[in-house]
Parts: structure tokens; sequence; C-alpha cells
DNA sequence: CCATCTGCAAATTAAC
DNA sequence: GTTAATTTGCAGATGG
């Protein structure tokens, strides 16, 4: 018993797989958000201020990044002179 | 050897502790969102449209959105007048 | 009897002028925000209950801006695999 | 030719002409969001940074010892971590 | 008054 | 590079 699958029809299937992937991987991606949101709340519930370790943590994701910079930059100096 | 440890001290542990466990659970969001980029890189690599593929990931979002809120319109206006 | 004015006075103007526009708009705002305060206060007067009211409202205004993405989902996957 | 016009008619009606004014001075009040919205792109337009102006009419409400006081949390939080 | 929650604005990121 | 869209943080409003 023979199928008739069409292009669309494969096309079709490709696209199911890649949403479905992306959901998963955003569904995960949820999962931790809770999970960062209940470390504040617990922060919160122990009298710390929020807003402020928010601050926190945002400022030294910012110096990271500059670091990571500086640091890659070095590398490219380092890998220029063979090391 | 007594150790004087002072209030703020024991804060400092404590802040520190629930500026770590952020950052490592925005290490991980940021790992899941680097796979969601790839799917969609391999997916354009397949031929497919990107954009077009982002809509109906957030279309499909939004219906389920709407599907959680299972009280119905009707409900609600039946409940209001007392049914 | 000629006047100096310096560019950051006429800044300042200009900046005042905005701001004051705003609060005006914001002002207005706040009036139209207190009537419609009162009409659920109303309603409750009459023996409604004012949260499923709001939940009416809330799905309605969620109900127009679905119709209002006129591109369904079928119309997105049938471009998205080239019909 | 008698009518049967039974109470929950009656609510619903009601219900109805609740719902009818809550939307319409929402209209309204959009109406008005979105003029505040062109304010402050004309100021843009005019070179002037709109996030400062929102700050300087957000100010112009709130208490200047809170301010204050949130500046000098985060200085808190901050020594006491050692940045 | 406190906790929850929706809506608004800022910022980051993507598309063109 | 500039607009557009998504994501995230914050505040003000609401109900208990």
């Amino acid at each position: 018993m023979s199928e008739v699958i069409s292009k669309t029809d494969v096309a079709a299937e490709r696209i199911s797989a890649f949403v479905s992937r992306v959901e998963r991987l955003e569904a995960d991606k949820d999962v931790i958000a809770k999970d960062i949101k209940e470390v504040y709340l617990e922060a919160k519930g122990s009298g710390f201020d929020v807003p402020t370790l928010r601050k926190i943590v945002a400022l030294r994701r910012k110096d990271k990044d500059k670091r990571d910079e500086e640091l890659s930059l070095l590398e490219l100096y380092m890998s220029a002179i063979g090391m």
C-alpha cells in the first residue's frame, strides 16, 4: 500500500519538529526563570531588598562582560604572537 | 582564639549566597538561550524562514495562555449573574 | 536693555514645557482612572462582583487583540512551507 | 404578544452596560496614553533624552528621601560584599 | 497592611 | 544602523 507524501508534508513535519524543539527549550527556560524568582522571594523573606540585589547582579554581569572582553583581547594578542 | 563576627558579616555572607545562586541559574538560562538560537540557525540552514518560525512559536504560546485561562467568558457571565 | 540667554536656559525652557505637557495629560488620565473606579463601585453597589467584571473586560480586550492579529497560524504554516 | 424577560436577562443587560462604560473610558485612557507617548517622541526629536525626562516627571511625584534611601541601601549592600 | 498581579517602561536582541 | 520585537524589571493598583 503506497503512500503519497508531498514535499509540503515533509516540510510541515520538519517545521513541527523545529517548533517542538524550541518549545521544549523555552519550557526549560521558564522553569529556570521561576527558580530565579524564588531565590529573590526567599531573599525578600530574609529581609533583603530585592531591587537592590537585582542591581548587584546586573552590575556584576556588566563587569564580567567587560572582563570577558579583555580576556579575549589578551588571548587574541597572545595567539597573534604565537603563544 | 575568638572571632568577632559582626551582623554585617553575616548579612554579607547571605547576600553573596543569594547572588551566587542567581548567577548560577542565569548561566543555565543563557545556555538554553544559546540552544534556542542554534535550533533557529539549523532551521535557517534547512531553508526555513526564521521570523516566521518565531511567529508560529509566539502564536502557539499565546493560544496556550488563553486556553490556560480555563474560565470562559460565558462561565464568567453566568457566575456574575448568579447562575 | 539686552538679555543674555544661554543655550541651557533655552533647553531648560523646553524641558519645562515638555514636562508640563506630560503632567497635564497624566492628570487627565488620572481623572479617567477615577471614573472607571466609580463605574466599578456603582456595579458593586448593584450587587455585581467587581473582580469578575474586571475579568470580563480583560478577556474581551485579549480577544480583540487576538483578532487584530489577523494572520492565522495556518497561514503562517502555509507561507513557511512556501505555499 | 407578551415577552418573557427573566431576571438573568436583566442582569446580563446591566453587566453589558457596565462593561461598555468601562471600555469607553479605557479607550479614552488609551488615547491619552498615546498623546503622552507623542510628547516624548517630540522631545526625542528635539534631541532630549526620553528616559531622563520620564525620570524628571516621576521624581516630581516621588519623595526625595526615598531616593536617598534607595541609593544608600545599594551602597550598603555593595560595601557589605566588598564591591 | 500585605501580598498578588496586571500593565508600563527599559533594555536587549533581531530583522531589514 | 535604525527600526521593530521580545524579554525583563518595576510600580501602581486590587483584593483579601
